[in-house]
DNA sequence: CTGCTGCTTGGCTATATTGCCAAATATATT
DNA sequence: AATATATTTGGCAATATAGCCAAGCAGCAG
């Protein structure tokens, strides 16, 4: 693998990282139906203000999300809905691995 | 958010973790054009075997690769071939992030 | 049985990520 | 100007991840 092919797929895992924590998916999952200001995210999240900013500035920089200041509030909007549809595969991959838990299960 | 919703975002963040770096999405990206059996990937990644092993089982255990021993060699396919798709709408950050960075330049 | 090949596992250190608190910043209100 | 609100940033300790080496294991050849 050339370093021109290693660098295309580190830079592809850097988005790829940006999705991949529970929170992160939360956020985008709610992203994905309407522009949402920090504070109502911390209040559905349950965490720490400081920790849920942190989450939104990395999937900014990774730039899946953009954010808009109106008055003393931050809004963020989801920039690619693409990211909606990795969702759908992702459960299909869920249900197998469920529906295999069940078998061993059976035995 | 109740602890059901968190549970579901936790696994869904499982399997986007399992894809989450470099050399796990070049190994998805090969076996998404035909079954490959360590050793070639090995050769192809230039790391040491052990370590394409792990990373190779963090992709079956998350249920988006498969493997199968036939003789001494042991062949992994991709269970899933949908997360390909990921890479679609990945491009389309990625192009969007490098015209951001020219537009910057150019200012 | 012995040795070889392909692969996996255990163990270790180096590095990265997470989440909280405290402090800084920006905008609005009084 | 002082205060309150919404958010971001710095710093730190706890935890997770990565990659190498060495050791173990399974299948085949002699």
């Amino acid at each position: 693998m050339d370093e021109e092919t290693r660098d295309m797929f580190k830079e592809r895992a850097l988005i790829m990282k940006a999705l991949a924590h529970p929170t992160r998916l939360f956020i985008v999952d709610r992203l994905g139906r309407r522009e949402t200001c920090v504070c109502e995210l911390v209040s559905m999240i349950g965490a720490d203000m400081s920790t849920v900013s942190k989450h939104l500035s990395i999937l900014k920089s990774a730039g899946i999300v953009e954010d808009e200041k109106r008055g003393l509030r931050v809004f963020y909007r989801l920039r690619w809905p693409c990211v909606l549809r990795f969702f759908d595969c992702i459960e299909g991959v869920l249900s197998a691995a469920a529906k295999e838990r069940l078998k061993r299960y059976a035995k």
